[in-house]
DNA sequence: TTATAAAGGCGACATCGTCGCATTACTTAG
DNA sequence: CTAAGTAATGCGACGATGTCGCCTTTATAA
């Protein structure tokens, strides 16, 4: 099970670097030069975050979003930061601000998805 | 438009009363006793939160789940407390723990959806 | 009791994400 | 440089989810 190198892969991870910002399968498959098969885009997607060069956050619109790993603690799998929907340009980014919560004795936390929508400071 | 009372409403609010906790479409229907169209629900729950009697959270499932609002802010008309689903019963509960967070200036928040996802204290 | 309009049933639809299978093509051994 | 092995892709299909339109039913008030 050794990963390859394929220009699919490439350029997924070219259309994340460029844009910055979380993105969905379809705005991916939009924005890419070459002609994907949509489920190839998911597998290569879901392939990067079980390798942590992606992670993934599911937003109000119940879709997934797919985006870098930058500064991301990748030894707890975790990816504990905020990330801010934009409901005019449609885009996801992360923000820099941690999430801080406190959990009632013996629940057991292994994962965090928040998602904040508005509008962000370009659309506004 | 003024809401009328239906047994569906009614049913539909004693399922979510007795649970205590945020249920899906699906929970519900299989939950509830009488038996009720799926759109029929969608449209009830629907409803219910633009009356603010419910709120809605998006898991990482992609799906809706709807809860009671009991200490919800009504007034601003945000839900700005953490959600935990249980991966093991399937169940998401409203924390206690309110969700703080800081954003870039120029930014708007009008939402705030926050799921934490793990195993819950009875089901460890 | 009746008019009216909200609510429900039913069918259909679009979207999303995944899976199986056959084919392609990347990688390494030789 | 070539060929074998296998990861990756394309394609079609599927189930699940949530919504919508249209017609019927029913709660409510006159």
């Amino acid at each position: 099970m050794k990963r390859r190198n394929t220009p699919t892969k490439e350029a997924v991870l070219n259309i994340l670097t460029e844009s910055g910002k979380a993105m969905s399968q379809d705005a991916i498959e939009r924005k890419i030069a070459i002609d994907i098969n949509r489920a190839t885009i998911y597998r290569v997607l879901n392939r990067f975050c079980d390798d942590g060069v992606l992670h993934k956050v599911v937003a109000e619109d119940g879709k997934q979003y797919f985006a870098l790993c930058n500064g991301c603690d990748e030894t707890h799998q975790k990816h504990q930061h905020f990330h801010f929907k934009c409901k005019v340009c449609e885009t996801i980014e992360c923000l820099p601000s941690e999430v801080n919560f406190s959990i009632p004795e013996g629940y057991l936390v292994e994962n965090v998805n928040c998602v904040l929508t508005g509008v962000c400071d370009t659309c506004s």
